[in-house]
DNA sequence: ATATCCAGCTAATCCGAATTAGCATACTAG
DNA sequence: CTAGTATGCTAATTCGGATTAGCTGGATAT
């Protein structure tokens, strides 16, 4: 049915030895006649050989293939990050598989799995529900892995993430240079890397602007939760007039609940942020450079592992 | 370094083919004795092993990969539709390579290429973009292939799609029944099979209806042409009162260019829809089931080529 | 004439598991 | 006492290609 590099050997008589030196291009190397080799490539164009990416991964111990876990395929900004990584990842000759978590323990877990069988080289993860149970598995069994967006603490592996602290920084000085004075934080839970990055840097700016950070509310890292939050912020005086959202959740919250008049500046890109009912600033991520280089991470991990440093990429201000 | 079969035979004294049967599960079959069967696979977790998917794959002929190219992986039907064909494929031991093109004709002909190398075991296509040699040579390599909501002439694959016709329908009696009398219609190029098929239901469900189909627009693919296309639909009377659009471009387009008093029903829903400047009516896919249902083609057409049937799902009307 | 060298190829093994065919040993039946 | 049978396991091969070690036959050198 399909054809062998044994099938071209026998159609000319040559040992599949040879034909594997000419199609890999080692034909110098092993002194093969040219008159030969051309025979040998032209046969393998007749019988349409096409080599078993099967054979060669296990002769490799390689499955070409890396994975990514997203916790939400339908957000823009994992969206757009794992195509990113998807191109940077064919560049290389990896196929990568974009992981839709739903930002469940279960789905993380299974994606370990997949890297403990060898059904992946590598695993990009943005985990936020692995028990440390898991991590110390993962620090146990050393296999290739990069964490992106969110590190997590006591787990020493490569991350690639956007700067927080600045990102937030950007927002106040916009805000203040608009002359609002009242700035609002709505904020996630602590236990996520980034969120109490973003927590410090309202603090930071805001003290860098000489104003008090006193306007704050959380939430659960979802819209409901975020609404509602939002809505408590302007139940006493003094209220703010802007309001600076955390990410695309606690953006969303704030579109929700915060009276017309009020300037929202939300961390995290929105799909159609242009069609809103308002106009939307955000602090947007540096999406296409992070899942590039959390891939280059993976790959220099799996080629030399421990060989590679942490990135951290600046993100940039969208005014609208 | 990692654990093989050989490595637990040598360490309890028995051959590899004892162990492969045990850790098989077919010790009945192959009259394992119970003690020595239990002796192999504490052993098994005792070393640590983990079965080489990397060698199964070989053995089987499998990959266990599918993959599926979308055309815009920010688009949140594909993005949709991906995750639950994702589901479905790791339901069934696969895993799924969910490939965004771009609508790029290069990135779908790498797909093909991936076919070919036996790096996946199947695909499933929303192409438009493939060329008529593309389309001759895989009819030619009669490869597993199914189509999800684009089918494609000439191309007799099985294929799911969401039933555009009754889609329609749904927008014009809903607007109709809101008293509306001029009816617009936003479409994209006929080349490709969901347009044209809008469009006859279109026209079929106004006709039903005892309405003229006259006020219409087409434009490319795209959101900018889109909108330069709705334009024109407000530019000369009669003016229509509600548009349909005919996908999510389309959809923008309109809610671009057309005034705020004019209703738009769009087919495709729109990620956070409900946050728009004005409430949008959508005609929704069965994004699950067409992700569902396009794996369990496709695993079946591996199974047996050429046993399965092409299904038609019924959309459903979101009013906003 | 014999050793040396080189061009040009091949045999054999490996990767890790699945699978087919079959080999001992002990026991039962006639 | 011998044939037949069941039990419990193993040897050998295969999947398709990569790789290492080495073989052969003619030309050149001494």
């Amino acid at each position: 049915m399909t054809v062998r590099m044994k099938d071209i050997a026998r159609n000319l008589g040559l040992s599949q030895t040879t034909v594997s030196h000419v199609l890999r291009g080692r034909e110098a190397e092993f002194r093969i006649n040219a008159s030969t080799a051309q025979r040998v490539r032209t046969a393998a164009r007749r019988l349409g050989y096409q080599p078993s990416a099967l054979a060669r991964n296990l002769k490799h111990h390689r499955a070409y293939t890396l994975a990514i876990a997203v916790g939400d395929l339908s957000n823009p900004f994992w969206a757009g990050l794992a195509v990113a990584a998807q191109h940077e990842a064919e560049r290389h000759g990896y196929m990568l598989v974009v992981n839709h978590t739903g930002e469940s323990l279960e789905n993380e877990r299974q994606l370990l799995e997949m890297l403990r069988q060898r059904r992946v080289d590598g695993l990009i993860l943005s985990a936020a529900h692995l028990k440390p149970a898991d991590l110390a598995r993962l620090r146990r069994e050393k296999r290739p892995l990069v964490l992106v967006d969110r590190t997590i603490d006591g787990l020493d592996v490569p991350s690639v993430v956007t700067d927080s602290v600045a990102g937030i920084r950007l927002a106040v000085d916009h805000l203040v240079a608009k002359g609002h004075r009242l700035i609002g934080y709505l904020g996630g839970p602590n236990y996520i890397a980034p969120f109490r990055e973003r927590l410090a840097g309202f603090r930071q700016a805001m003290a860098a602007q000489q104003l008090r950070p006193a306007l704050r509310a959380t939430a659960h890292d979802a819209p409901g939760p975020a609404a509602h939050a939002a809505a408590r912020l302007f139940r006493d005086a003094p209220r703010p007039t802007a309001i600076i959202a955390a990410n695309i959740w606690m953006t969303i919250g704030a579109l929700r609940a915060a009276p017309d008049d009020v300037e929202i500046v939300g961390f995290d890109d929105i799909y159609l942020a242009d069609l809103l009912r308002r106009p939307l600033t955000t602090i947007a991520h540096p999406v296409e450079e992070l899942g590039r280089q959390a891939v280059k991470l993976l790959l220099a991990e799996i080629a030399h592992p421990g060989s590679s440093e942490s990135v951290v990429l600046a993100p940039r201000l969208i005014v609208r």
